[in-house]
RNA sequence: GCGGAUAUGGUGAAGUGGUUAUCACCUGAGGUUUCCAACCUCAUGUCGUGGGUUCGAUUCCCGCUAUCCGCACCA
């Protein structure tokens, strides 16, 4: 098992800024905390994981990904909470200047401040008066909300609306609900996915690639019929995991066992849990530095009924990569009411159900002149009345007393068969944070050894996310060689989704370490005896063994 | 945000109030070399940024930006 030492970790982001893999973005205007680039080897690398996440996803067949702003009007996000919630209270000492979290100093009596309102916290701290941590005074200015979106305009002007920059990709599938729903024919269980850019401008960006204020990020929801008892096949995942559960801590048990155990409160949730974990380990990601952590309910966002954490063992420590969190029907009940419009599934009865409606309505006719504007809510208010209920009676409607008689009712008498009826769907979403994730296999995959009293590193990236797939290298860029080898590679090249790099600086042994650093996983050598027989060497970087193939049969 | 430290070629380091800032590796060109960081010659490329002190600042002082370590924060 690889030790984490600091001085590990500096030569691995020293070699990753080197080889162009991951460096600070902007760095010639002196850069810019929390923004990085992805480089020149990185960019790809990037791109496989996403692509691999995709595909990942898309296999379960009722998938489909799609792709949406990151800038977002702000009443999409007030529907979301996120205006309420993705903010901290701050509230300054008018002795000392210091700024102080509102909820934090009143959270002694108050355990879960976090969720108070900004209104609450002000009786709160007014009633309680906390000491100044810093200056020990107790005399607190206004509240304000410091909000953790990025802020900006759309549109210019007087005209210019307020919006942020997304701090999740998540809104755009649940406000896309309609047309996803349209799209699979109205038949849950479906997903969505979409990989993408959010942005949080954090308070203090820090732990290079682990927060960042602008990431990469990969997004699946998953709507479901609560009613539905989902099946899931847990059989490939036999071995006993790592999960940190709420109630009781630490323990090792299959997936499937603490589906039934209740732990893991909802079947979709485990598998989920179990596919991500297949998803890590297939990009590179070390097993046994992988566990699951359940969030507390205290700690839990505004949104969910259960959620467990994957987090990975790194130079960091135990970071979180992946969020599974069972949402409920939060989002799409939030912007429902926040819109009007109706975002539902519809669910058929095994029987249809009759239901025998009898009580009474107005007669429009002659009760709409007799309340004038207090005829709708007439109309509210006798529709509650049961059936036996007699006239006239007198009414309290807004504060007027109101007689009702015969003549401005109806009496309602019907069957109704009602063959179905519309419920919001339940959200299960795995939420992953690609540059963390990048990150971590990048610490997993990198080895330090020796080779000949010498340390020699190299990148055990697995095949389907190595950024480079071959490099070509001509043993000499002599008698043809150098034209054969640049054929190689652009043939190579120009095969769908293959990328080889042609190097012909340095000694061969150089370039095969070279290769070997960033990951490449084969390297082709052309020597003099590719001229005659046209064969080639082919190297494996993890066995280090050498065959020799027709340039014909390259399999890339 | 607070406290402490730091900032010198692509990377890692050395050094200085005064002529042209040093070294290794890397990178490029040429030579040599018949498959795992070899060697020779030559070359490219640096004092984070703005201000102050000074005849003169990469060096001393201040601000800013960034990085690292604590604290805090972490939907």
């Amino acid at each position: 098992m690889e030790e984490y030492s600091s001085e590990r970790l500096s030569r691995l982001t020293g070699m990753l800024k080197r080889r162009g893999l991951i460096l600070p973005a902007f760095e010639i205007h002196g850069g810019a905390a929390g923004l990085y680039d992805y480089g020149p080897v990185g960019g790809r690398l990037r791109n496989r994981v996403n692509q691999t996440w995709l595909d990942h996803w898309q296999s379960l067949g009722n998938i489909v990904e799609i792709s949406c702003p990151t800038v977002t009007p702000y009443a999409v996000l007030e529907a979301s909470g996120h205006v309420g919630e993705f903010s901290d209270f701050l509230t300054e000492c008018t002795k000392c200047g210091e700024a102080s979290r509102a909820d934090h100093l009143v959270e002694d009596k108050y355990p879960n401040a976090e969720s108070l309102s900004r209104d609450e916290l002000a009786s709160l701290i007014s009633e309680m008066k906390p000491n100044c941590p810093n200056c020990g005074e107790s005399s607190w200015g206004n509240i304000v909300a410091q909000n953790l979106m990025f802020n900006t305009k759309i549109g210019a002007g007087k005209s210019g609306r307020d919006g942020f920059l997304r701090p999740e990709t998540a809104q755009g599938m649940f406000t896309s609900f309609t047309s996803i729903y349209r799209h699979f024919r109205e038949r849950l269980p479906f997903g969505a996915v979409q990989v993408g850019k959010g942005y949080r401008n954090e308070i203090s960006p820090r732990q290079g690639m682990i927060r960042l204020r602008e990431f990469n990020m990969a997004e699946l929801e998953y709507f479901i019929d609560p009613e539905v008892q989902p099946i899931h096949d847990f059989s490939s995942w036999s071995a006993p995991v790592c999960l940190i559960s709420d109630e009781q801590g630490e323990i090792s048990m299959t997936l499937s066992q603490a589906v039934n155990d209740g732990i893991i409160r909802h079947p979709t949730v485990g598998f989920f849990m179990g596919s991500t974990m297949d998803f890590l380990v297939n990009i590179g990601i070390n097993p046994n530095h992988l566990r699951f952590r359940q969030h507390e309910s205290t700690e839990m966002a505004h949104y969910a009924q259960d959620c467990w954490d994957v987090e990975l063992l790194g130079s960091y420590g135990w970071i979180e990569c992946v969020g599974i969190a069972h949402r409920g029907c939060y989002d799409l009940e939030a912007h429902e009411k926040a819109t009007g419009q109706r975002l539902r599934a519809w669910r058929t009865f095994k029987e249809p159900k009759t239901v025998e409606i009898d009580g009474w309505t107005i007669d429009g006719a002659k009760a709409g002149p007799a309340f004038r504007a207090l005829a709708g809510k007439v109309k509210s208010a006798i529709e509650e009345l049961p059936a036996e209920s007699s006239f006239p009676m007198t009414l309290n409607i807004d504060g007027q007393e109101l007689e009702v008689r015969d003549e401005h009712v109806k009496r309602l008498q019907r069957t109704e068969n009602m063959a179905g009826e519309w419920f919001i769907p339940h959200v299960v979403e795995p939420a992953f944070g690609i540059d963390r994730i990048i990150w971590h296999l990048l610490d997993h995959c990198y080895t330090e050894t020796e080779k000949s009293g010498e340390t020699y590193t190299l990148m055990t990236i697995p095949e389907i996310i190595a950024p480079v797939d071959v490099t070509v290298l001509p043993l000499y860029e002599k008698d043809g060689m150098g034209e054969l080898a640049k054929s190689i590679h652009r043939d190579l090249c120009s095969r769908r989704n293959v990328f080889s790099i042609y190097d012909a600086s340095g000694s061969i042994g150089r370039r095969y370490a070279r290769a070997d650093e960033i990951g490449v996983p084969w390297c082709i050598t052309v020597d003099h005896d590719s001229l005659n027989d046209k064969t080639v060497t082919l190297r494996s970087r993890d066995s280090g063994e050498q065959i020799r193939v027709p340039i014909s049969e390259l399999e890339f």
